[in-house]
RNA sequence: GGCCCCUUGGUCAAGCGGUUAAGACACCACCCUUUCACGGUGGUAACAUGGGUUCGAUUCCCGUAGGGGUCACCA
């Protein structure tokens, strides 16, 4: 058995979708289960797709999510060049080759031709009419510098089957299977024939790749038979779909990799999410890193139908990432986050960060949990009514004195005295101290729910704000 | 439309002829708690449909419906 050998063969068309790189991982994850290489090739044959930028995106994304490949454009190897507009000469020789072979031949059909072989669908079928054309002829023609494509030969009768590692037995019919262009009469492959030869040629054993190939196999198939290479072995993939009808695509939100690095998820849980679409582990751990997904990876686990992508639990694993992360990590990675928030810069970051960390499943998360601090104002009293902790509005105006005397007298200005200070207020005045705890929280930050305990909030605010913030609640109540 | 493929709770999914049909997210309830969150416990919720095959179908076969893919000098 030779070393296993995948490749993940992307176009610089754009940015890198989570589709994509979810078969780049898939690729990535089987090779290195199996102790083999994976490849990086640009697919760049389309000059006029291309978009500027795009091969970067491309390097950026799979080095910072981790997916490492062991040749490429940029890191080398023994099979280059990896770009296939670097190649266009091997694609003509490879394809003068399989005209020889009768697998492919030359045609000069216009492009008027063949719009005149639309049927009423719609759809174009060329009709092998320039595969009666004698050698003399071809050449003459090429001679007088007449424009030609090289389409494939497909068998008129007969149909190509093929074990899918993933789908099974699929079969197609030939007869549903045009003459395809194998090189543009630019002089530049298409797709179909680029593939075929490079994966040949670049060894790749396993191609892993997405289920819009799984009824294009075929003919792929019949060009590996007519040069006699040995097939390789096909995993296709099922699509991540945005919703039940669409598939994830950057038209329709933020798919691309980068959009949920700038919308601060974990990228360790990006990739973790998108392993489990369309990929089920043996047992019922979910949380895996990247070396864990390695050694539990196997192709048994993949499915065969579309998954839609969930946000909400893509964000629930970003806050498992988050919780489970030391805090200097976090610090790093939250601070951009944090600095968008209006506190920034009035408090200690570290103590915004401690409040924040737990609380939030992805960074965008932080400025909103954070924002009370410097916003306040005239709120709904009836913020103060909590039957479970038997607070009212009655108690909040007997008691909002009481505890902003208390606090005055504090010196030390931190937390723990803060607490302790009003744990002995609500014994005192003989008050449930979730009472007293709930009613200075709401008196001081305006906020039915926030990040952070009443004491703990004050002790950010300081004394100053803290005992202000009261006194607006008390007039506030007074009104 | 032709061809290829898919169909288990709201979502991801296990299952591979006989199960009380896992697990995760979400949701609900309770507990914990200085609110929220976390954590803990419990709960609601599924085999698209009609025929077969079989002692027995979620599982195998056929049809139907729904959905996806493909039919480019795009990948």
């Amino acid at each position: 058995m030779s070393k296993v050998r995948t490749r993940f063969a992307p176009s610089p068309t754009g940015y890198l979708h989570i589709g994509g790189l979810r078969t780049a991982l898939y690729g990535f994850l089987y090779s290195k289960k199996n102790g083999g290489d994976f490849i990086l090739r640009i697919e760049d044959t389309d000059t006029a797709r291309y978009v500027d930028g795009s091969v970067e995106i491309i390097y950026s994304t799979m080095r910072d999510s981790g997916i490492m490949y062991d040749e490429g454009p940029d890191v080398g190897g023994n099979y280059g060049p990896y770009v296939q507009s670097e190649r266009k000469n091997i694609y003509k020789e490879y394809a003068e080759k399989l005209v020889e072979l009768g697998g492919a031949y030359y045609c000069f059909c216009s492009p008027e031709r063949i719009e005149g072989l639309r049927d009423e669908e719609g759809n174009v079928r060329y009709d092998k009419h320039c595969l009666k054309l004698s050698k003399e002829e071809i050449a003459q023609k090429i001679a007088n510098g007449e424009p030609y494509v090289i389409r494939q030969n497909v068998p008129v009768e007969g149909a190509g089957s093929y074990h899918d590692l993933v789908y099974g037995d699929i079969s197609v019919d030939y007869k549903d299977i045009e003459d395809g262009i194998l090189l543009k009469s630019d002089g530049m492959p298409t797709y179909n024939f680029a593939n075929v030869i490079d994966d040949h040629l670049m060894g790749i054993t396993h191609v892993i790749r997405g289920t819009e190939y799984l009824s294009s196999t075929p003919k792929y198939n019949l060009m590996y038979d007519a040069f006699g290479w040995e097939r390789p072995v096909y995993i296709h993939l099922p699509p991540i779909m945005k919703d039940a009808q669409h598939k994830l695509s950057k038209r329709n939100g933020d798919a691309s990799y980068e959009d949920f690095i700038k919308k601060g998820y974990v990228k360790e849980a990006i990739v973790n999410y998108i392993a489990l679409l369309g990929w089920s582990p043996k047992g019922n751990q979910e949380k895996m890193s990247l070396s864990e997904l390695i050694e539990n990876f196997s192709l048994e686990g993949i499915g065969r139908s579309p998954a839609i992508f969930d946000d909400v639990k893509c964000r629930w694993l970003s806050g498992e990432y988050i919780k489970e992360m030391d805090f200097d990590k976090f610090v790093s990675l939250a601070t951009p986050f944090l600095m968008e928030s209006k506190a920034y810069g009035k408090y200690d970051s570290q103590k915004l960060l401690n409040l924040v960390k737990g609380r939030v499943q992805i960074f965008s998360e932080i400025p909103s949990k954070i924002d009370f601090l410097e916003e306040f104002g005239a709120f709904d009293v009836n913020m103060f009514v909590n039957e479970k902790q038997k607070a009212s509005i009655e108690v909040a105006k007997q008691i909002l004195p009481a505890i902003k005397g208390k606090l005055e007298a504090i010196e030390d200005w931190q937390n723990s005295n803060l607490f302790t200070a009003l744990v002995e207020l609500s014994q005192s005045l003989e008050i449930k101290k979730q009472a007293v705890l709930w009613i200075a929280r709401i008196a001081i930050t305006a906020k039915e729910a926030t990040a952070g305990g009443a004491t703990e909030i004050a002790e950010l605010l300081g004394k100053d704000e803290t005992l202000n913030r009261l006194q607006f609640s008390i007039d506030l109540l007074n009104k």
